[in-house]
DNA sequence: CATTTTTATGACTTACGGTCATTTTACAAA
DNA sequence: TTTGTAAAATGACCGTAAGTCATAAAAATG
């Protein structure tokens, strides 16, 4: 009697599957302007029946930016070296958001969209940030910074996540929008990252 | 023969009401999902009659975030001390930003928004940041620092008002939008704006 | 006052997210 | 295999809101 089973994991397949397509279709020449009649017929699906994998558009573009965060922590996960001080690994994850930019800009754009997202676990009730696992990492970096006394002391860690998480994503914003703007005052993008580096690395150190 | 000069001043003055309408309409309850109808209502206007002075709903927006822009100006120049320091005015001017969202939640919401936009003035065909304005003082600030010897100049400055606009339109997306989300963590507003400045006067300081 | 030009209008079109009565499919019981 | 029923799928349809345009009113002209 497998097939509650078998019918849960197509559920599921399904599921992805029209995920998958709106990840193709809303980074595509449309973008997120796409409309839920574009996936419908890339899925080749009813359009009622998207509806009964997800309640809205929105959800979509959620699950895809949820789908961004992992792909996002992972990276930080790989690439933050253990053996290195706190503020050096605040370095390299400023290296790897840049990176994460560049590389998976449609992510990116989710990311800056719905960065301040509350989701609601559905079995505990919990609400938490979409973007929480990165800022856990983040916290964690805080965290040996301070212990390892690279890092100043003097503001609470958490607040500490949330003041660089702002700057950095307020950096990031100016980057994946202004694209095109800042050539008009030839600025070079990659100047801009490295000068927030250069601000915050000096402003976090000890007194 | 002053009829042309009549109907201009008409023509600009109706234009002048409808934003002033608009303005009302769209910091209120419904904000920026009120209606065209709607304020076809308050301004007892026809619908039609808004597509005269207006091509459309965004430029509306845009309009209502330009004088957004000049209050914000005003502001700062209103109570920047020129006697003081680059470095302080830096802190007095986030002091000024942090009044200006509490005070004006609408404008900045619209500021926040649009930041990025870029404007092409009509006459000369100049292309320009909405916020320019804005920039341009920051950037005074910037160089009165550099050249009072309280602020870092290895920093090109007009990459750095980018960087400390960038960063601080973050700090105050953060506020803006997570006001709600802010306490779940226990964070308090005021701390993230004292500790962003914390964070970044030391590192704008002259190594 | 007749004629032309400018300004105003709101019914209409279009576009899109979302719904729901109906149909199709999958499975179970007879 | 046939019949009954629950689950899944469908697309015509609905509501809403931005934007258009043929028509009308008002203003200027001579």
């Amino acid at each position: 009697m497998g097939i509650k089973e078998r019918k849960l994991r197509e559920k599921e397949n399904r599921r992805k599957d029209i995920l998958d397509a709106a990840g193709k279709l809303f980074s595509g020449k449309k973008g997120m302007d796409a409309t839920m009649d574009d996936l419908a017929e890339l899925t080749e699906l009813g359009k009622g029946t998207l509806y009964l994998y997800f309640p809205n558009k929105e959800s979509i573009l959620l699950a895809l930016a949820g789908k961004g965060v992992g792909l996002l922590r992972k990276r930080l996960n790989r690439s933050l070296d253990d053996a290195k001080t706190g503020i050096e690994q605040i370095s390299d994850s400023g290296d790897i958001f840049v990176e994460f930019l560049r590389d998976k800009p449609f992510y990116s754009q989710l990311l800056l969209k719905y960065e301040q997202t509350v989701i609601t676990d559905e079995e505990t009730g919990e609400r938490s940030l979409l973007v929480e696992p990165v800022l856990e990492i983040l916290k964690d970096i805080l965290k040996k910074g301070k212990s390892d006394g690279t890092l100043r002391d003097d503001i609470d860690t958490y607040e500490l996540v949330t003041i660089l998480w702002s700057q950095l994503l307020g950096i990031l914003n100016t980057l994946s929008v202004r694209k095109d703007i800042l050539h008009i005052y030839n600025i070079d993008e990659e100047w801009i990252v490295k000068g927030h580096y250069r601000v915050i690395l000096r402003g976090l150190m000890p007194a």
